[in-house]
DNA sequence: TTGAAAGCGCTAACAC
DNA sequence: GTGTTAGCGCTTTCAA
């Protein structure tokens, strides 16, 4: 009589019908409450192993109003920046007993509105990297998506925790060590247009250039991969600057790739930077100076933010008079400096100094 | 009175009510049922607008039984090959509605078996990549795991889709490649001892060997990263090669920048190749001479051979006299010649001749 | 064409 | 300590 019930898999019922128990007991017993007779536990237990019983996910996702999965939505899985957020997150998740769903928006703004709410509803909380929506499309989702942590993003109006690179610093950092270097005329092979961290970048060039006038600063157009650098060659050449900036570490490989078939020496002739410190920097030829970011540990911050939204969002609805019980979470660098409305946490890059760049060299180029 | 109901979200009953209809009518008008009167389905839908409704997949899951999500084990997020498979997957199951659930074993076998029976049940199917599980293992756990593809695995006893790279021919074509340019010294820089990938690049070595006997391949310890690679220069050099086989491209990768601070030239003094060919290869210095893998092609067959499974499971049983209904599906390169349990798909790799591979050096070693 | 009600598998009051 | 029962939000017979 081992009835299964209509979908053929064993459920709950059997377990109770052959250990002679009630569901209500069964359920306990899965769940480690300890008000069961240890004899009665076993023989559920027992009955459970016998049946090979596993409890479906779904039934106690609509019980308890919860699934222990987030989702994640991300503009481009071919990007080692964000394979690299997946990553942390899904391994701090992980730890946690958490799951993680994937959407791939494939770059198109249009689809990152709706991809983040499919995934939102069949998770408890959402990781947004969506850089081509606009900031109001932005502040208008954001509400229903919450518990909702941004990745270089932020929103005015609603709270919720951001994470953000400093771009615009981190490529100034790495003007000033061309500068250092003694280039003076430089040029910036830019990243996708819409990319909300490329108008970053160019904010932190545009304070460049106010604090440096002597310096000429030439914008490319560019993009996000290795054929954009490795294509970008004749354009960083006519334009004369002996450092080039480049949008990420993509670009400044496929530009150096692109420079040796070229016979351009690097950096003897042309000092290249890129920007992330993907693990394949390390590797090239010569070695890519570029800017370090954390980008696994921003994968995990990410985690603790969104576990700590979760958990407070259990949390009877906070009172005007009441601290906000975040309190207790892991270290932010900075930031998180008694603001009560969640400051975005910032990363500094960091600038690793490996072989593609070097001193400027003294030919007679106009000016 | 906009009773929303106790987890504070708008459900079915909120707009059945202000449509003023039944709940299962607001169920059919949700999934374009046309036998709701137009003029009926019209207010349901202007009711939904305006309570800004979204059903709510995990009921819809539960009355359903499906989720229209699949899961994916891989063992380890921060490899290439890895990540390639995910995106294709996830791709071309995007492509058809459904959405992916990612499960990293971090290389431990033992976690394996547990988070594929764990994202097996919140999903209708899932993609196994577990390089180290037994195969006594793999073969008790498949059963329990249906819908289940296979990536680079098989078992004898369920019929279980498998997707294969034939790793030993593509070494052996590597190693072909060698000794046409006059090498007769070879080195194997092998991958992780467990991984069943590995044993088939060894196997393939082994028939090298026999058809080559004049041919020495000397076995050197590795592993799958660019620091195995990085600190085997020492070996490679002491073992007297001048044509290096790597496990992967990332090894290969290692062992170029190594070679390269040792004044060792590539491939002047020595030829590498790798296995793989990742996006990176061809930007490596000398650019790197490996094994092309479809294997974002292998993500999305993944899928094929994943929704196939999944239809044809919601077939009634198919009796023994009933050709089996698999048929109308896209096309396979091979393998798929009238046999009735799934044979496994094989992927060729092709050799890519890139700069890391030239003559061998006509320099007086031993032998 | 529409509604009432049962049920998907599980949990959690509440009663015993 | 254990069982009964009412949901969780949705779909789908079955009647009307």
């Amino acid at each position: 009589m081992g009835r299964r019930s209509a979908t053929g898999r064993i459920g709950i019922a059997d377990v109770a019908k052959l250990a002679g128990v009630s569901l209500a007991t069964v359920s306990r017993v899965m769940n480690g409450n300890f008000t069961v007779d240890a004899e009665i536990a076993a023989r559920v237990r027992a009955a459970a192993t016998e049946l090979r019983y596993q409890p479906n996910p779904v039934g106690r996702s609509l019980a308890l109003g919860k699934t222990d999965t987030i989702g994640i939505v991300v503009p481009d899985l071919s990007n080692p920046t964000f394979q690299a957020i997946l990553r942390g997150l899904s391994m701090a998740a992980a730890q946690d007993g958490y799951r993680v769903l994937i959407a791939d928006s494939s770059e198109v703004s249009s689809e990152e509105a709706i991809l983040a709410g499919e995934a939102r509803r069949r998770c408890d909380g959402l990781v947004l990297c969506a850089p081509r929506m606009s900031d109001a499309e932005l502040a208008e989702l954001a509400p229903s998506l919450q518990p909702l942590v941004l990745i270089n993003r932020s929103t005015e109006n609603t709270a919720s925790p951001s994470l953000m690179v400093d771009y615009a610093k981190g490529i100034q950092d790495l003007a000033d060590h061309l500068v250092g270097l003694g280039h003076t005329r430089l040029a910036f092979l830019s990243g996708p247009p819409r990319s909300a961290s490329n108008k970053l970048r160019l904010a932190g060039l545009e304070r460049f250039r106010e604090a440096n006038p002597g310096i000429d600063v030439h914008m490319l157009p560019g993009g996000s991969s290795f054929e954009v650098g490795h294509q970008a060659v004749d354009a960083v050449l006519s334009s004369g600057a002996t450092g080039v900036l480049t949008f990420n570490d993509l670009v400044a490989m496929g530009l150096l790739s692109g420079l040796h078939e070229h016979g351009v020496n690097v950096p003897g002739d042309i000092s290249v930077t890129g920007f992330d410190d993907i693990s394949f920097a390390r590797y090239t030829t010569p070695t890519l100076t570029t800017m370090t970011v954390p980008i696994t540990e921003l994968g995990e911050q990410a985690w603790q933010r969104m576990i700590e939204t979760i958990r407070s969002a259990r949390l009877p609805a906070p009172t005007a008079t009441t601290a906000a019980p975040l309190a207790a979470s892991a270290a932010v660098e900075d930031a998180d400096d008694g603001a009560r409305a969640p400051l975005p946490t910032i990363f500094h890059p960091k600038l690793t100094v490996r072989g593609s760049t070097g001193p400027a060299a003294v030919h007679p180029g106009p000016q």
